[in-house]
RNA sequence: UGGGGGAUAGUUCAACGGUAGAACUGCGGACUCUGACUCCGUCAAUCUAGGUUCGAAUCCUAGUCCCCCAGCCA
């Protein structure tokens, strides 16, 4: 029986979501190397999480649930330049709205200041680090290039009792910011920069959120990450490449300093997706700029900005499940996550119908002042999320695009003479044109089939379109926001001129939206599919007099990708 | 011309010396009271050159190309 998955020829199912790290991870439990294991998302708080963090938020928390571990959340706040309570406070509430717990386990770098500050000085004391007067600028300048070896410091022989004593009066303030660092006497001939003497510790009178004036001089980030590990724990600590060579530094100081436990980094490719940029300095600027509302702008790829579009966070899980983990560099079609988020999103959604563009339209055979119910499904997949009544009544909105009055030969919705459905009532025939001075529809005018109730007809007719419609005189206003990608190029530039290749176009405000009376009834947040265009959710900028409706994702348009491909190809023809 | 990594369909990931497979995308079709969903079919890849082996994406050798590192950022 245990060659079932061979004999059904089907390999692929038994393993779903492994990954390099993952193997790691078993091998180490099956050799007995950890009996726990214990992993960290270690953020620093000087922004939004964005969708590359939830990729390693879901490794970190998903491994740790997955082989009986635990995870713990652990601020990497040792910059207090940079660092804020606001963006400690969003972190956490964006991993929780994620999907994860750590329980008792959320730390600060910053705890461990003091126990890292008593390492620094095991160091020096052993020879193994120094204090350095040399300016910034003679400290780059000494640490060579890429081929060429630095030069040693001329403070790099300073006695142990001199260095603990420099070091101390650091910590007491005695000196201003920049005046001196503590060095490790590693190898300033090391083809590996960083371990050419790197700083451990700088001077920053600054004041740090959570320890306030209490220290002058601040770890660096390699001296904090792998003993804050090594204090809580950690065995298997997953970051981004580009610290792949920073680990001969992370191995020495868990080698050199008597630390409670010996903690192993592997490093990953981080995400990146196309027509977006995930970096937190230009995500930074994108806010400061006023390029976007703010760190939460449904147009952003933070944590925030996807679920204030209505992106639920069990699309952004599975999205992450689906893109695996590896150690090359890529770049994930956005397409993908599209996908992701229309599957997870037509699930749930329930149906209402919403006319965008509105485009007035007269039953002209219908009687004036009456209205009827008719009866319509939540959800067609779904028989338990129940039914709606809607209105329909002489005068009725239908979505300006469509009606044509000339129609190109695949299109079937409304034109003079033909005859489509309206969803859930009456089949319509256009029988005249109502324009303006400029020559613009503006009014239509139909005859019903009263026969077609509910949607069709006794003689078996068929019509080749539904159209989604309100009834003008029962529907409610509303303001819809569409979005496009914030960028119009699929590999925008990096951070130093991202500003050339924004999109104009990101935001679309559409002000004359009608929506069927059930629509308002939507809460923050909560998906809903106006048929026949893509999911939306009510935004938080709502009003008792104006409903603000996000739009989270359109539905695919094969037709809408017909026309394109037909203008391409008349374009290439010539 | 230092050090560290990486190359498999268009994209992202599998295959761990034994039939190169999936998802997304593309293309074609079925179904449909959402041109949605769903379903079916289909195109499509091992960076190059040698070598080892009965057998190589996988091991060896030599190349090529791409990414990261010269913060008192993380």
């Amino acid at each position: 029986m245990a060659s079932d998955d061979k004999a059904s020829g089907n390999p692929t199912a038994a393993e779903p979501g492994r990954d390099f790290i993952r193997d790691i991870v078993k091998a180490d439990l099956d050799a007995g190397r950890v009996a726990q294991v214990v992993t960290r998302f270690p953020p620093e708080p000087n922004g939004y999480l964005h969708i590359g963090h939830a990729k390693s938020i879901c490794l970190n928390f998903g491994i740790a649930e997955e082989f009986g571990g635990r995870c713990h959340l652990r601020f990497d706040d040792t910059n207090p330049v940079k660092e804020e309570q606001e963006y400690i406070d969003a972190i956490e509430r964006d991993v929780r709205w994620l999907g994860f717990d750590w329980g008792q386990h959320l730390y600060y770098a910053s705890d461990y200041f003091e126990r890292l500050y008593g390492w620094a000085e095991d160091l020096i004391r052993k020879g193994q680090a120094y204090v350095d007067d040399q300016s910034q600028d003679e400290i780059r300048a000494n640490r060579g290039t890429l081929t060429e070896p630095g030069k040693n410091s001329p403070f790099r022989d300073r006695t142990v009792d001199e260095n603990l004593d420099l070091f101390r009066r650091m910590r007491a303030g005695e000196f201003p910011n920049g005046a001196r660092v503590l060095r490790a006497k590693a190898d300033m001939s090391s083809g590996n920069i960083n371990l050419r003497d790197p700083v451990l510790y700088r001077i920053l009178n600054a004041p740090h959120p959570r320890t306030g004036t209490t220290w002058k001089i601040y770890p660096s980030y390699d001296f904090a990450h792998g003993q804050s590990d090594a204090i809580e724990g950690i065995t298997h600590s997953i970051c981004t490449l580009e610290f792949e060579d920073h680990r001969p530094l992370y191995d020495w100081f868990i080698a050199n300093l008597d630390v409670p436990s010996t903690p192993h980094q592997y490093e990953m490719a981080r995400l990146n997706l196309t027509y977006t940029l995930l970096s937190k300095r230009v995500l930074t600027e994108l806010v400061r700029g006023g390029h976007v509302g703010g760190w939460d702008d449904p147009r952003m790829p933070t944590i925030a900005g996807l679920r204030r579009r209505g992106v639920p966070a069990e699309a952004i899980r599975d999205f992450i499940k689906r893109i695996g983990v590896a150690k090359a560099n890529s770049v994930v079609d956005a397409g993908m996550f599209e996908f992701t988020v229309r599957e997870a999103l037509n699930k749930t959604a329930l149906r209402r119908m919403a006319v965008l563009r509105p485009l007035k339209v007269v039953i002209e055979n219908y009687p004036e002042g009456q209205s009827e119910e008719l009866d319509a499904v939540n959800h067609p997949d779904d028989a338990a999320a129940g039914s709606r009544k809607i209105k329909f009544s002489r005068e009725l909105y239908i979505e300006q695009e469509d009606f044509m009055e000339v129609p190109p030969k695949k299109f079937f919705r409304l034109s003079p003479g033909t005859e489509v459905r309206l969803r859930y009532a009456y089949f319509i025939k256009c029988t005249g044109v109502v324009k303006n001075a400029a020559g613009e529809v503006t009014e239509l005018r139909c005859t019903y089939d009263p026969a077609t109730k509910g949607g069709n007809a006794p003689d078996g007719r068929k019509v080749k379109a539904t159209m989604h419609w309100v009834s003008a005189a029962h529907s409610i206003p509303a303001e819809v926001r569409i979005y496009n990608p914030l960028f119009n190029r699929p590999d925008p530039s990096g951070a130093e001129n991202f500003a050339a290749d924004l999109n104009p176009n990101s935001l679309e405000l559409l002000t004359g939206a009608r929506l069927e009376p059930a629509a308002a009834d939507a809460k923050i947040e909560t998906p809903v599919q106006f048929e026949r265009q893509g999911y939306f959710c009510l935004d938080r900028d709502t009003t008792a007099e104006k409903l603000v409706f996000n739009r989270t994702i359109g539905l695919r348009d094969s037709f809408a990708k017909d026309v394109a491909k037909d203008v391409a190809k008349e374009k290439a023809g010539g």
